[in-house]
DNA sequence: TTATTAATGAGAAAGATTATCATTTGCAAT
DNA sequence: ATTGCAAATGATAATCTTTCTCATTAATAA
């Protein structure tokens, strides 16, 4: 019967330019996305997506990151362990790659323009144009060598 | 009632020496993994173990893999589609990398030393140590440029 | 050959995602 | 403001891949 009152996110406003529906599931979404700044599954948007407005389905939360992504609103990631999970594309960052913490699951996020070329070439020079990079790395943090231990 | 004949492959012989019990379906699956030079699904390896010996089941297919994988006999990849597919860990070619043709779905296979070193800088120089690299391309096959057309 | 222990087959179960369909809602035209 | 209609939603069934269960079978070592 209650309605909740927030501001129109950016991606609300994506939505429209797009020339998607509006609905107030997708409003509500949208938001909980532009807040966002990790990178979670459906699961977990549909939690924070429920904090903010109740009246919405897990059903809907698949139905609009699936197509968020088919808009480029949104980029689906992969890193092992069954569910897809979501970012902002083109948030307040470009493109980047993810390490992955071997021990904690922690995603931390890196750009490398250096990377970015050679990729780029050695696709070019297999006779490709680069459409997809899909790339993460898992790595164990250092353990700093110490003078003698 | 009639048990196939065939030579023990290099990935029994493999099976063997990690002190895996050798079965007949072990044997089976480790002949066709030895066989293909793809990166083939388990309904697809499944199909070619059942064409050697159809007394085999798709569940054992699964347990082979994970098995094999566990044991660094096999390597599993993620192409996207849904499905694990897999390819013998150093096989006749060491480590490299899959482009994917974005219109037939090929996959192509490429190594590049040069990446190789970038991406062990990149993930030492954040203070990690690089375990696994989990990398693909999609490309599209470039339409060689013409003078005029 | 026998005993022991692990592996297998068939199917149930699990986990993630998509499909179905009756109902509701956004939105554009009245 | 109402109306009409196509599109979206909610609830849940279905699908798809992979793992689990458990009674039966088979591999290895004594
Ligand atoms: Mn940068
Ligand atoms: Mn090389
Ligand atoms: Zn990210
Ligand atoms: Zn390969």
């Amino acid at each position: 019967m209650k309605e909740p009152t927030f501001p129109d996110s950016p991606l609300a406003d994506l939505c429209r330019e797009r020339g998607l529906k509006l609905t107030g599931q997708r409003r509500t979404i949208a938001f909980v996305l532009s807040d966002s700044d990790d990178h979670p599954d459906v699961e977990e948007l549909y939690r924070r997506a429920v904090e903010v407005d109740p009246r919405i389905s897990i059903a809907t939360v698949y139905r609009t990151v699936r197509l968020f992504e088919e808009n480029g609103i949104l980029q689906r990631r992969d890193f092992g362990g069954g569910r897809a999970r979501y970012e902002v594309a083109d948030g307040d960052h470009g493109d980047h790659y993810h390490l992955i913490d071997a021990d904690s699951g922690k995603v931390i996020e890196f750009e490398n323009p250096e990377l970015d070329a050679l990729l780029d070439n050695i696709v070019r020079e297999m006779g490709y144009d680069l459409v997809t990079t899909r790339l993460s790395v898992v790595g164990r943090r250092k353990t700093k060598p110490r003078g003698n231990g």
